[in-house]
DNA sequence: GTGGGCGCGTGGACGATATCGACAGGCACA
DNA sequence: TGTGCCTGTCGATATCGTCCACGCGCCCAC
């Protein structure tokens, strides 16, 4: 993990679908090289994958919202992140230090949607809620590929 | 927008380097059609671009938390957003309903960064802050391409 | 009914790219 | 001075991206 390994992850968080002649020739090494380098990247779970970036409202989820979650019963073996793997609307789980459990960050279409997932995690996972609903989102998902420029 | 187009989605929010050719067998068109497919979503901004998804760990950011801000002067033009925007720590910022107003999650690699990184925070922005340490990921960055499986 | 325009998909051809193997240089270590 | 390892270059080949011409079905005007 040097230097060219940064500026490689780096330029391929700016743009996943570069290819490797071109990534070349931005760092200055031979196709075949950053190729290795790319694939040992890989290997060690540096680079997770690459994927497509999605506007959520262009597929009808326009409403994004923070839910803090607490067992109703904090003596239950806590289980939380496993009953609601399956609920799609919620795209992050974190465990947090603090009065809540855990943060979810959940996107769905309407409040109406909004409301009845609340009530599915309420049943699901046997929590309270407390939601934040997020009004505009000034910027998201940066990324410091640990290479400033 | 149609079902095509939500299965094409779903397979480059999977995989985002999957070949047109591949897909265009997955979903069952030739590779110029998919191709042609493709730019389109890009055009009308479905598709905002491809990137590589990092392992935050291995680049040494082994700390998450969210920070909830609030303007210290209500009464101040609110240009907060601009004001974090050059923090590369800021991974992202939510302007939110509630007792704060923005959120933000951040990565570091230790809690000293955490805390010189909330110093900054509370001056560059003229905020108040609170902090919620997360402790473990269960999941994150989910991307329901709107087809369920 | 007929003809034109249009959106969408197909298939082929060409150049560019990914991918693999063989080989060369630098470096640490015995 | 070898020896082994790591890392990069180079070259060959299959695959892929990209572009173009064509065909089909649909809608609308006349």
């Amino acid at each position: 993990m040097d230097d060219i390994d940064r500026h490689i992850v780096t330029a391929l968080v700016a743009d996943g679908r570069m290819s490797y002649t071109d990534l070349g020739k931005l760092i200055g090494l031979s196709t075949s090289a950053v190729h290795q380098r790319v694939q040992k990247l890989e290997e060690r779970g540096v680079l997770r994958g690459f994927r497509a970036v999605v506007d959520p409202e262009a597929l009808g989820l326009s409403l994004t919202a923070f839910i803090s979650v607490k067992p109703i019963d904090p003596a239950a073996p806590d289980d939380v992140p496993d009953r609601l793997k399956d609920l799609v609307e919620v795209e992050d789980c974190y465990s947090v230090a603090g009065d809540e459990n855990y943060i979810l960050k959940v996107r769905v279409g309407t409040p109406g949607e909004l409301e009845s997932l609340l009530a599915r995690i309420r049943t699901d996972a046997e929590v309270s809620t407390r939601t934040t609903v997020v009004l505009s989102t000034p910027f998201e998902a940066r990324m410091r590929g640990t290479t400033p420029a």
